[in-house]
DNA sequence: TTTCGAGGAATACATTGTATACTATCGAAG
DNA sequence: CTTCGATAGTATACAATGTATTCCTCGAAA
């Protein structure tokens, strides 16, 4: 088991960290999830997801620092982050997709 | 199950006949594949997710019609093709992963 | 007619995707 | 100080996808 394989949701929520900077928190990256994939997310697929990247070591967390009790009840928030794991990652996948796509622009740009 | 869920070897298995144009024999497929995406495909996995494929309508395929008789032996050949249910679901997943990496090529693009 | 190579199908199991239900914790209402 | 509701996360369960191994079938060469 090599190289573990990365599915396409788990590249999604992988990017959607990424995009989220530092607010890489759980419900945040749900909210770009389904903003940028135009598709609904249970909670539970994404904290599943999340949970299976940590253990392939391409995300890691840490409670918050500043302001230590989320606005309002509930557990402590978990601030994810993508790894270097995580990274090269993303980038073979872009690299292989980016490959495929090339010469198919006519078919595959939606105007 | 509405709008059915497309994973990340199924796009690329999709792409890879695309690619293939009037030559899409799955033999052909397989070596678009391992030559993009970099990674060996066994003939088993290549065969069920084009079967899986077809089932969800998204790509369709006939009996090679020029020489109707393999090169040498086995079964008839099958010449595979995306039909327009396919690339609809390329376009989304495309678009989906375009908008996720907007804005984070500084630290996708591999040099 | 036996062997061999090529294309395909069947089987089996691991990994991922996803929803539903559950737990815990805080602030506010009473 | 007890209850309630909202919030963040966890557990469980099952469906869909990913993947390899094994088997089958057909011609051609020997």
């Amino acid at each position: 088991m090599a190289l573990s394989y990365i599915g396409e949701f788990e590249q999604m929520v992988l990017l959607a960290v990424l995009q989220r900077g530092d607010e890489a928190y759980a419900v945040d990256v749900r909210k770009e999830l389904e903003r940028s994939a135009q598709r609904q997310v249970s909670r539970g697929a994404l904290y599943r997801t999340l949970d299976r990247l940590e253990a392939k070591g391409y995300v890691d967390w840490e409670l918050e620092d500043g302001n230590p009790i989320p606005e309002r009840g509930g557990h402590p928030m978990r601030k994810f982050r993508v790894t270097e794991a995580g990274l090269e990652a993303l980038r073979n996948s872009r690299s292989a997709l980016l490959k495929l796509w090339r010469g198919l622009d006519a078919v595959l740009d939606q105007s």
